[in-house]
DNA sequence: TATAATCTCGCAAACGTTTGCCAAAACGAT
DNA sequence: ATCGTTTTGGCAAACGTTTGCGAGATTATA
């Protein structure tokens, strides 16, 4: 790897000229940047980003932490980071907590000794080193998707609460009176929001609320199709159910389909997220629809603002979430 | 951020102390080694990795580059590569690539001057900037599920062939003869080996190739879909369609049910990869198995095994490959 | 032609580590 | 008391950049 001082010395130059050529930071004769120029592409030179970043303070690297990067909906959230990263000549280091409040901790702290210039991240939920550093001055960073109590940052969420508000409505209008709620891991707040949706339409509605038709998944694929077997069984089934994210949805599917159920003229089923692969399942999924990519997106503009300014005001995003009517919910009858 | 300097100024010793009770890479006396380690959770210090990486060279960091993270196929092998990147200490770098060469190379430039360890790629195919260095010594790379014609170097592969052939004999055993394929993207090795298992299968047991029932998609959803639309509006249609991957082979099922078919009474349809959500769409997906996770656990090994030592020889692993048999495929009637 | 203004460019310090080299202190053996 | 050995710890260079400061050369102004 040729450094600067090399193409220096062939160019005949000091290496002053040459980064300033580089960066085009100052004015530089014709002649030497001719010279310069030819050095560096004899020597395939390339800049060492270390040094320039030890120097400069600066690494054009964002960390990203979430739970999975192999969950469809995480993995459509990171790709709007890294996209929207790229743009702006940002790298972007992926982190995954599966959950793990020990392991979120431990990448923290690589991330600040990497010196990132902003962390984005979905939080397993507790309040986390980036505050309780509060006497150091805090690397920029802004949270997704989940509520950290008692923070006030950079935040980008949905309105959960409306989701499942909306998903329970749903099908209340469609006539069910017996929904199930399969629900997410307890502790973060999507899940508890949603929940918390899914509570008050039923309220609205004065539909009292059935313990046992409150199931704890873990929003994978076979939480929703274990929990739905277990539904079915049940002397009295919902014939209705919310699971709480699609993956769960989908399994819930496949549960009832394995059992000979048909969906949704035997059961009807509504998800949450709105992943790629809703639109494909059979029947395709109705669901709640989240902008994954634009969050993503979103979360990384308000990063790169923050990085720009960290004394600015913190700023809330809320983006619109909506009911997606497919076929996978229908009346009961 | 406090530096080296202020730890040792706090408690009094040179830096180079500070730096051997952090390294633990020469005897200090305890009571020094009290005092350094005393004043470095006082200033809450953290290491600057960037000025050692600088210093050592190496930045135990591994870039990646791939097509799509958000790619359900790619985004467990990430995954894998993450998980075993991170137990050896090492971060990585998440790239996506899009399939555009120009992207690729790009990255592959940032990564070198970001002094990556190493990179494990997912390449477009094409001969990239990676050997046209020729002229350097090479960083450690190794390249995954994608031929690099003329390269070599480590690599872990898939007997794509095979599996096309599987996959296809499979469906000819079930009584097959109209048995159509939708492709991935041309000039990617796996779509073209599957291709030619596929070839082979039907050479074997002499089924003329029918060029009407070979079609090109993209390995994404909607191609398989609409693909399968045109194929099932043939005056002559196929019994069966081998989708090259599983993303494909859903979007096929759920055209087939779309327009009243029966899967796999009416048609049958297998895939390829087995990502997760092949086992729960419904019927759930006959297809050939890859060990994604694992692919990733296995490039990463080899990388670093490759970091450790850059001039051991190139070692190719392919991994095992299976038919899996579930409930999307039957015999035609 | 003298002076000021403008262009060009190089020197060397700094970013925060690691580490080879050396020196002082402490100890043991004679 | 002397010398060799071991233990302990600091100095300063180096990694590859960026950049403030200043110096020389050139041009413009009078």
């Amino acid at each position: 790897m040729p450094t600067m001082r090399e193409v220096a010395e062939k160019a005949e130059v000091s290496i002053t000229t040459v980064s300033h050529v580089i960066n085009k930071t100052r004015p530089v004769s014709d002649e030497l940047s001719a010279r310069v120029l030819e050095s560096m592409d004899l020597l395939g030179y390339q800049p060492n980003l270390l040094a320039r970043s030890l120097r400069l303070g600066e690494t054009k690297t964002i960390g990203v932490i979430l739970p999975d990067s192999a969950n469809p909906f995480f993995a459509e959230v990171a790709r709007g980071i890294e996209d929207t990263g790229f743009e702006e000549g940002y790298s972007v280091i992926i982190c995954n907590s599966d959950n793990n409040q020990d392991k979120e901790k431990l990448y923290i702290d690589v991330l600040y000794e990497k010196q990132v210039d902003g962390i984005i991240f979905v939080s397993t939920g507790e309040s986390t080193k980036l505050l309780s550093d509060s006497r150091e001055q805090k690397k920029p960073f802004v949270i997704v998707d989940r509520m950290m109590p008692g923070i006030n940052s950079d935040s980008v969420m949905t309105d959960n609460e409306k989701g499942g508000y909306l998903a329970t409505s749903h099908l209340i209008q469609l006539g069910h009176r017996k929904i199930s709620c399969i629900r997410g891991p307890s502790g973060i707040s999507p899940s508890a929001n949603r929940f918390t949706g899914y509570c008050r339409a039923l309220e609205e509605h004065k539909i009292p609320l059935d313990e046992t038709f409150i199931l704890d998944g873990d929003f994978h694929f076979q939480s929703g199709y274990t929990n739905t077997l277990d539904l079915l069984k049940l002397d009295n089934p919902p014939t209705a159910i919310f699971a709480l994210n699609d993956l769960m949805a989908v399994g819930a599917i496949a549960a009832a389909q394995k059992i000979g159920k048909n969906v949704p003229t035997d059961i009807s089923i509504i998800g949450f997220d709105d992943i790629d692969l809703a639109a494909y399942v059979h029947p395709p999924l109705t669901t709640i629809s989240q902008p994954k990519y634009e969050i993503g997106v979103m979360a990384t503009n308000l990063l790169l603002d923050r990085i720009q300014d960290n004394n600015r005001q913190p700023r809330s995003r809320t983006l619109d979430i909506k009911l997606l009517i497919r076929e996978s919910t229908a009346s009961p009858r």
